[in-house]
Order: structure tokens, then C-alpha cells, then sequence
DNA sequence: GTATGTTTCAAACAAGTGTTTTAGTTGGTG
DNA sequence: CACCAACTAAAACACTTGTTTGAAACATAC
């Protein structure tokens, strides 16, 4: 559990980790209650309601990382264009995302668990959300990628942009059960910051294709 | 419609469309009827159970597809291991996938929302019936691609297929979303055929990387 | 036509959902 | 101590869900 163990962060512990594992709708709130142990009628109170808390879910985890990668950003964004390479910026997003493991065990699995299902969620409502109060990061992200490679058209990098989240999410939001199918496989043991590693030359690759 | 419009393939219909835009555990059998113009009862008269009826959907494409897949996995696999290109055998899974769409207009676009939210359910049910079933026809697929490229070690190959997967699920899975942010911003029009093309560069650098 | 097996239909069922209500319990402040 | 706000608790509410039932309609064979 973390920080200080209220009944609000009782709730996100276990809404947070429910929802990565079966689903938005899949999870009632009387499970995340149950596995809280706090009173079903306290997400209401403190929520409001179901759709609040899974906005809630996100907004931590969106908080954090978002503030970090407008740090790594503003940085960035005083570099000269030949200093923009496709591995630079592809460890400032990375970064803050590992970073999350540090405060709770696991977070980036499921941040990216969760990321994947907002991505496919009812007509969106949720992804919409997403971009309307954290978008304006991912623009900037994007305005250095055009800044480095300017040999490449707005819309290949806008395209190519989101094949690349798409690897991310996809492998990241499966990495539990393709670590262990890998791990069987081929013997070694796989952290989450390995099979990122893993990731960076094929997508660092692809983008200057 | 297709076929025969029977009150099978209207049941179908329904569901792969409603499946594919609001996800599974979203759709209720009521809604299906609805749609699909049918008795309530005769989901379960025909399926059995709504968890039948989502496997039968993934077994209508699935059928069409991995039996096209495996006619040009048969052609490759005759092939020296010089001609195993990433964009040859790449063209061995687009071209089926999209012939899809000369059956049933939009057919890819709802595969592959389906194939995304497959992935992502509930305790990976669905992808264990998916990977029996099916899973054969990608081991050969596997199987070329370390043909074709020796120099990579195997877990390589294995995640960069998962990562090339990702990408093509999360990017046509968002198609439309994004087709209409793109022709927005870009004023072209973009088919299914032109959004995975613009993808071949990316994912075969990335496998070469 | 009668009989038989298949398919449709309307209605009901039991179970689970998010939310609200009302009462009770805290913990600090004057 | 009394008071008030913040919080917790148990129960009920209204509603939707997948599934089952039993009768009606239909088609096909003898």
C-alpha cells in the first residue's frame, strides 16, 4: 500500500490494480471494496461515482509522469535540432515511465495495462479525456520528433509516433504473460526495464526509416 | 448483410459490429437482438452462451484469415532463406488480412478492434482460446522469419514480432479515431490499405534493426 | 392431414450492478 | 461537556444483466 493508508488511496490501491487485471466494467465496485476492505458506499462518497474513480485511477499516475516528462522536455526543447535523435527522446519518455516503479511496485505494468484499455474503451469517452487534460505534453513530445528528423512529413511522424505507443503499450500492457512465456523459452530472466531496453533499437530503428 | 441472412449470421453481424465498438462486457445480448433484428432467446437457442457467441465471432475471421495466411506460409516456406525478406514475409500477413475487407466492407478495421480487446480481457481468456486454436499458423510465421534472419537471436525475433503485432493492432484497432484526426490535419484520405502500407517501412526497419 | 423435429416468441427468473438513504460513529474545537 | 463536521456502516433502491421456460409457429416427411 502506499503513503498514508486513507480510505481514499485504499480505494485507488486496489480500484488501480482490479482494473489493469479484468477491465473497466469487468470489476464492481463491491470487489474493489472488498479487497480495500472499506464500506462499498465510501466510493460514492469520496468519488462521487464509478466513472470519477476510474479518472481518479488515471490522474495519479498521470500526474506523476506527465510532470516528469515535462521536466526531461523543457530541457530537450533548448537542444539544438542535431542533438534530437530518435534514442534521446525516446529515453525521455522512457525515463519517467520507469521511474513510476519506484514509488509502487508494478505501476508501469499496470499504467500501461490500464493505458491500453482506456485506448479501446467505450466510443472513447475515456481516451478523450486522456488527451484533453494531459494531450498538450504529448504535442510538445511531438514538435521535437519534427524538429530532429525534419526530413520526415508531419504526417509520417504523427503516423509513426503512434506505432510506436502502440509496441509500447501492447508489449507492455502483455509483458507479464509474454515475460514468462520468454523466460521459459529462452531462460533468462526479464525485468520490465529489460524488455523496454529490448524495445528502444526496433523503435528507434522504425523511426527513422 | 452477408450471405444467407440467416438468423445465425444476423446474430453475427450484430455482435462483431457491437463487439468491435463497445467491447464485449459493454454489449448486451438485448442490444444484439436489437440490431440484429432477432429474438432475445435465440442467442443462447443457437450459441449457447454469450461467451459462445464470442468465440463463434473470432472463429468466422479467424477461419477466413489464418486459412489464406497458411496457402502463402506454405509458398515461403519453399523459399531459400535469401528471398525471406521482412517486407516479403510482412505482405504474407497484410494481404490476407486485408482481402478481409472484399468480403465484408470494414471487416479489417473490426477484426482487429476485436483481436486488441482479445488481448486485454479478463484474465486472458480469450487469448488462450485464440493462441490453441490458431497459435500453430504464427509458429510457422515465427519459424521464417528466423529462416530469413540468423543473425538474430531468437527471444530477438520473438519480441519483435510482439512488438510489430502491437503496432499494427493498437494502430488499425484506432484507425478511424485517427484517419480522421489525420485527414483533418493532413487533408488526404486515407484507406485501411494506405494506413498499414505507410506502416511496412516502419516495422521492416525495426525487424532489421 | 397428422406427426415430428426445428425454430421463434413473449414472459419470467435469479443474480448482480451502481447509487442513495438513513443512521451511527468518530475526532477535534469552542 | 456539547457541538459540528467528516466519515463509516448497513440496508434498500431501481435497474440491467444472461439465461431459462413453455407455448406458439413453421417446415418437412410419411
Amino acid at each position: 500500500m502506499s503513503s498514508h493508508d486513507t480510505t481514499q488511496t485504499k480505494i485507488l490501491d486496489a480500484a488501480e490494480f482490479l482494473f489493469a487485471e479484468r477491465g473497466f466494467a469487468e470489476t464492481s465496485l463491491r470487489t474493489i471494496t472488498g479487497r480495500a476492505k472499506v464500506n462499498l458506499a465510501s466510493v460514492n462518497y469520496h468519488f462521487g461515482s464509478k466513472k470519477s474513480l476510474i479518472q481518479a485511477v488515471f490522474d495519479r499516475f498521470l500526474q506523476d509522469f506527465t510532470q516528469q516528462l515535462s521536466v526531461r522536455l523543457e530541457q530537450l526543447e533548448q537542444e539544438p535540432a542535431d542533438e534530437l535523435k530518435a534514442e534521446t527522446l525516446l529515453a525521455a519518455l522512457i525515463d519517467p515511465l520507469l521511474s513510476l516503479n519506484t514509488k509502487r511496485p508494478n505501476a508501469v505494468s499496470i499504467f500501461m495495462r490500464l493505458l491500453g484499455r482506456a485506448y479501446a474503451e467505450t466510443q472513447g469517452h475515456l481516451r478523450r479525456y486522456v488527451t484533453e487534460r494531459y494531450g498538450h505534453v504529448l504535442v510538445r513530445f511531438t514538435l521535437l520528433f519534427q524538429k530532429g528528423y525534419p526530413e520526415l512529413t508531419n504526417d509520417q511522424i504523427f503516423w509513426r509516433l503512434h506505432y510506436m505507443l502502440g509496441s509500447l503499450i501492447f508489449t507492455l500492457a502483455g509483458s507479464d504473460a509474454l515475460r514468462q512465456i520468454s523466460e521459459a523459452d529462452f531462460n533468462r530472466s526479464l525485468e520490465v526495464k529489460d524488455v523496454i531496453e529490448e524495445m528502444v533499437p526496433f523503435l528507434a530503428a522504425g523511426m527513422k526509416a
